[in-house]
DNA sequence: TTTTTTGCAAACCGTTTGCATAACG
DNA sequence: CGTTATGCAAACGGTTTGCAAAAAA
């Protein structure tokens, strides 16, 4: 599920109801890429329907995972959510900028594949972002030139 | 720095005095491998040395940080130290039993290349688990046998 | 009218802070 | 003795909870 209809009518469908809120919060999130955070969604929500309670976001965040549109995620430090059926890319995080970059989960095909060989262990680095120094900061790094 | 003294007459030499607490949070985190949070510690204490507050680990936590002992992580959810100089493994954590193995950085060292050859990207595993599944859980979860 | 959903307020957990007291050197 | 470290209590931010009132079906 891509967008904000087609959720909703799950929701009905499971016989949960329709309100205002509701409505907002899911097409907030339906709009957001990548990582979901819910205090990205309340400030956000400051917009597009002022008052709704921060509860109610943390309840339709559990909502929304029940019926399988979000799972969880760790980034770095903060934990959030992200779209269950947007699993195709992971995070490059930048040390030293902040920087995120996403980068399809193909480039990373071989490299979980060698890691397998070596250790049985199957990566799953959608879940997770990578950090690490980006191109940019290194070449701000590097001693001459 | 890899033993408790020496981080003792390092704290000593830079004008900080000894005190059983921070002797004893001291040696507690020495003894500890891989992930330190502040809540284990506090545990910990709990026999060593009871009583200790909460707020003099965190300072003590501080502490070693800005003398360089420990540095920050992120792993998973929870964010944390670990012993700066120890900085020569990553965690592998299985998504579906929890469990966690340590991986020698060299094992991942192909891996980092072929990552940077293919984005420019220098991934520092050290500072993250990577998740995924163990072979444990990837023998358990095959459908026939 | 029944049942779900909301807002509110309180509670929670881990962490941080200010301040008076204790203790190191 | 001067100065630093500690304990305590209060505050913090993000999250979770119980409950009464509001709103959906």
């Amino acid at each position: 599920m891509q967008n904000t209809d087609a959720v909703l009518d799950e929701l009905k469908r499971r016989g949960h109801r329709m309100t205002p809120q509701r409505r907002a919060i899911v097409a907030e999130i339906m709009a957001m890429a990548g990582h979901i955070s819910p205090q990205d969604i309340v400030q956000r929500l400051e917009d597009r329907l002022p008052g709704v309670n921060d509860s109610t976001v943390y309840r339709t965040l559990d909502l929304l995972e029940e019926i399988g549109v979000l799972s969880h995620t760790h980034f770095g430090t903060s934990s959030g959510y992200h779209h269950a059926e947007r699993l195709d890319h992971t995070h490059l995080v930048c040390n030293r900028c902040g920087r995120t970059r996403q980068i399809h989960i193909e480039a990373l095909a071989s490299v979980r594949d060698e890691l397998e060989e070596k250790t049985g262990f199957l990566a799953d680095f959608t879940h997770q972002a990578i950090s690490g120094l980006c191109s940019n900061c290194r070449e701000q790094l590097r001693p001459s030139d």
